[in-house]
DNA sequence: AACTATTTATAAGA
DNA sequence: TTCTTATAAATAGTT
């Protein structure tokens, strides 16, 4: 729509090109915004000139919200991909690139989970040998106790202060400590997503 | 452009106003696609109708990736904002929606940050007392082999036992546990936005 | 969907 | 960039 048809194909001198730019951005933004009025629609748009320029529409809310309705509706719309998600250890830090909304939160996800277990384990271990060593020095006493005991001996003062020390902080109560992170959210940032 | 001019308000008849939104987006559209060909700039256009259907343009990558971008760039842009990260504690849960992405990136940092805080801590505690415990265990043993030796006894071996078990389960090296989550990556979501 | 009468967008030029 | 103008495109109302 000008004084001359033009060829669809990328304006080779670079004067024109922004010009070109320049006028029909502002057209495509105007009706965008036109759309979207007169047919209560939602609607995003976003353009980069080739100086990295950015220019926006949002109809409704902003464009990262509709972004983020747009992830979830493509969850339930793509539905096979080449399926990288088995072998997720392979994946992490290389092709995060390639991956979907979806895709990236099961690894997030998946990730989380590792590093949870990962710190259960450790905390069960140290449990364990805790309770182990408590055991032992409970056994130790007794049989020490005995001795003196047995043999009409006291006991040495050194011996019992770190006991106190102990006690004193590692109450029982820590020594119950379920997951490391019992408290974190849930809530996983796909799931999220309106 | 038509028959006749038209007031820039949403359109009562709902069977017009889905004409033409059926018409305008396929311009849309188009012209979205024609501004990224004529002038080589990354366009990406959503556009949801009224009954949730969703169609979509996007130039060089997916909507996704550019509107990650458009993400990015934001951040640099918008500077001052009523500035309720000084209080984060109150938002987590609450007033997500209204957040920026790079906002949220800062909170899950902090959320993050926080958890491996308690983690450590967590861990210092159990090193701790695990210390003092086997400096308790020495202790014991060595009164009770002087004891043993004192007065010429041998050792019970249901207290020497659990000792061997504990040795073997809980080796030296892991008890140098360093933070909880050591492996985790640094980089935070928004700051793999391209 | 198709058909036009019009309005709008915009290419070229200043 | 901004304006002007000739022309190409888009589309409102109708079928």
């Amino acid at each position: 729509m000008g004084k001359k048809k033009v060829e669809l194909k990328r304006i080779q001198n670079p004067i024109s090109r922004h010009a070109t730019f320049y006028k029909r951005k502002g057209g495509l933004l105007k009706k965008a915004f036109e759309l979207s009025v007169l047919c209560d629609a939602e609607v995003a748009l976003i353009i980069f000139s080739e100086t990295g320029k950015i220019y926006e529409f949002a109809s409704h809310n902003d464009p990262t919200t509709i972004l983020a309705k747009y992830g979830r509706q493509m969850e339930t719309t793509r539905n096979a991909r080449p399926s990288s998600l088995q072998n997720t250890e392979n994946i992490v830090g290389e092709d995060l690139e390639s991956l979907t909304m979806k895709e990236l939160d099961q690894l997030e996800k998946q990730l989380r989970k590792s590093t949870r277990r990962i710190c259960d384990r450790k905390m069960k271990i140290f449990s364990q040998s805790s309770k182990l060593l408590e055991q032992q020095v409970r056994s130790l006493e007794e049989e020490n106790t005995e001795l003196h005991t047995k043999f009409n001996t006291t006991g040495d003062s050194s011996t019992s202060a770190p006991d106190l020390f102990i006690r004193a902080s590692v109450p029982k109560t820590q020594l119950h400590l379920g997951r490391c992170d019992e408290n974190r959210d849930d809530h996983s940032f796909a799931s999220e997503l309106q």
